[in-house]
DNA sequence: CCGCGGATCTTCT
DNA sequence: GAAGATCCGCGGA
């Protein structure tokens, strides 16, 4: 259970998520998005992951979410339709991927904290030198972002097509999924709106 | 294994 | 001006 599943590119999903999938509740499309595959075309190469650790950031009463400010040059992207990549750049340093949920005009969007590598392990490490097994590659969401390569140059990307998209999965019916409060926010702290797979060990580290 | 502090810079107060 | 949806290396148990 410890070893990653590797796949050749030409094993991953095919289908992307459609629009509809992220035009529902935030927190419904937080858990669905578990099993999920995130794939990233670059350079020739394809870089894969199987999300296994998600975290909703709501609307409406959830201050810890960037979009509870209202809509900012920054925010802007939480606000449109359903489907896009919301990407911010974190403590000066990293880079965090959301996925907008709600209809156009409502705000929420979900934080992709954690993934099983699948497929491009080499070039994942190449992108994290300091990573020294593959439970190091993904397994937070600023080193997943940067062992795939996803930049501010992402703000906006829709993931229902192109080089950077979420493919359907064919196992979604055996997780087990466990929800626990949020990591590391102080407002807000107490929802109970951070959705991961049971006994995954690519699950981030709570501190 | 666990806790602590530094790095680094954008955003909102 | 301060906080922040983080990560890493260090030191101690």
């Amino acid at each position: 259970l410890t070893a990653s599943r590797r796949y050749d590119p030409g094993d991953l999903p095919q289908n992307a998520l459609s629009r509809g999938f992220y035009d529902r509740p935030t927190e419904q499309v937080a858990r669905e998005l578990l099993g999920k595959t995130l794939v990233r075309e670059i350079d020739g190469s394809v870089l894969a992951g199987r999300i296994v650790e998600v975290e909703a950031y709501l609307g409406e009463d959830d201050e810890a979410a960037h979009s509870f400010a209202g809509i900012t040059e920054r925010t802007r992207v939480i606000f449109g339709p359903p489907g896009h990549a919301y990407v911010y750049f974190s403590y000066g340093m990293h880079h965090c991927l959301n996925v907008v949920a709600e209809p156009t005009g409502r705000a929420g969007c979900v934080l992709v904290r954690a993934l099983e590598p699948l497929s491009g392990l080499d070039e994942m490490f190449r992108r994290r030198p300091r990573a020294k097994a593959p439970r190091d590659l993904c397994s937070g969401p600023g080193k997943l972002t940067q062992a795939m390569g996803i930049t501010l140059s992402h703000y906006g990307a829709d993931l229902t097509a192109g080089a950077l998209t979420i493919r359907e999965s064919p196992d979604d019916d055996a997780l087990i999924v466990r929800q626990t409060a949020r990591i590391g926010i102080t407002r807000s702290a107490e929802l109970p709106l951070r959705f991961h797979l049971l006994d995954n060990p690519h699950v981030s580290r709570a501190r």
